[in-house]
DNA sequence: TGAATGATTTACT
DNA sequence: GTAAATCATTCAA
């Protein structure tokens, strides 16, 4: 958009340790909105999150932590909230988490999309597609891709690393049943997914349920 | 040591 | 609309 080429890192406000050591339902919906920020090796990268989903272990079923499951791969998780999550999926996607809530409480965020608003001809270059395409950032794989975010940024603190969230200004914020856990059993019916519904970046419309 | 599977994306019919 | 890609992680033995 006309004078993105404006935006500089310094100016923004990154969120502090107590914005995500908070309920993650309540930090997953106050996500909605604000900026996430990769001070990446191609340049300054920046996306408003328009989509993102609460994942609450151990008694939530869908949840990677769930039963208590403790290794390597979900250690982070189980640490301070405000550390990124990082884990790889069907073999191809790296997604993006961002831990909440206490330490030992293994809850945490799960980044689904993101609108572009600096760097999109970076984004674009990493996805190998248009900068205008509307698939360019709206999933959590493609966002990852998009930013270059992979295991390397496992464990990051977002309070003190070039990968960070800022704060902007309130959009209004639906929210709908989680996408891809129909494994979940009745988990799967909570409303744990929050979005923008004024964006266009949305992976996927609001999942009907039967009978509504 | 080995087998099953997934918080997805993409291509193809 | 359906199915394949592809491998780290997990669980069973």
């Amino acid at each position: 958009m006309a004078g993105s080429s404006d935006f500089d890192a310094g100016r923004l406000r990154r969120l502090s340790r107590a914005f995500y050591a908070r309920p993650v339902l309540t930090v997953a919906r106050e996500c909605v909105g604000k900026l996430l920020v990769h001070q990446s090796p191609l340049g300054l990268l920046v996306g408003r999150i328009v989509e993102a989903e609460a994942y609450r272990g151990p008694e939530d079923r869908a949840a990677h932590s769930w039963g208590g499951r403790q290794t390597a791969r979900t250690l982070a998780m189980y640490g301070t909230a405000g550390h990124a999550y990082m884990f790889l999926i069907y073999g191809l996607h790296w997604n993006f988490n961002v831990v909440t809530g206490r330490v030992g409480e293994p809850h945490a965020v799960l980044i689904r999309a993101i609108e572009p608003l600096v760097g999109a001809a970076t984004m674009a270059q990493s996805r190998g597609m248009p900068a205008d395409r509307r698939d360019l950032t709206n999933g959590p794989g493609k966002l990852c891709q998009a930013l270059g975010l992979d295991r390397r940024h496992y464990g990051l603190d977002l309070c003190r690393s070039e990968l960070f969230l800022a704060d902007a200004a309130k959009v209004p914020v639906a929210r709908s049943r989680r996408i891809g856990i129909d494994y979940a059993g009745s988990w799967a019916e909570k409303p744990w997914r929050f979005y923008d519904p004024t964006s266009a970046y949305i992976s996927r419309l609001p999942a009907r349920r039967a009978g509504t």
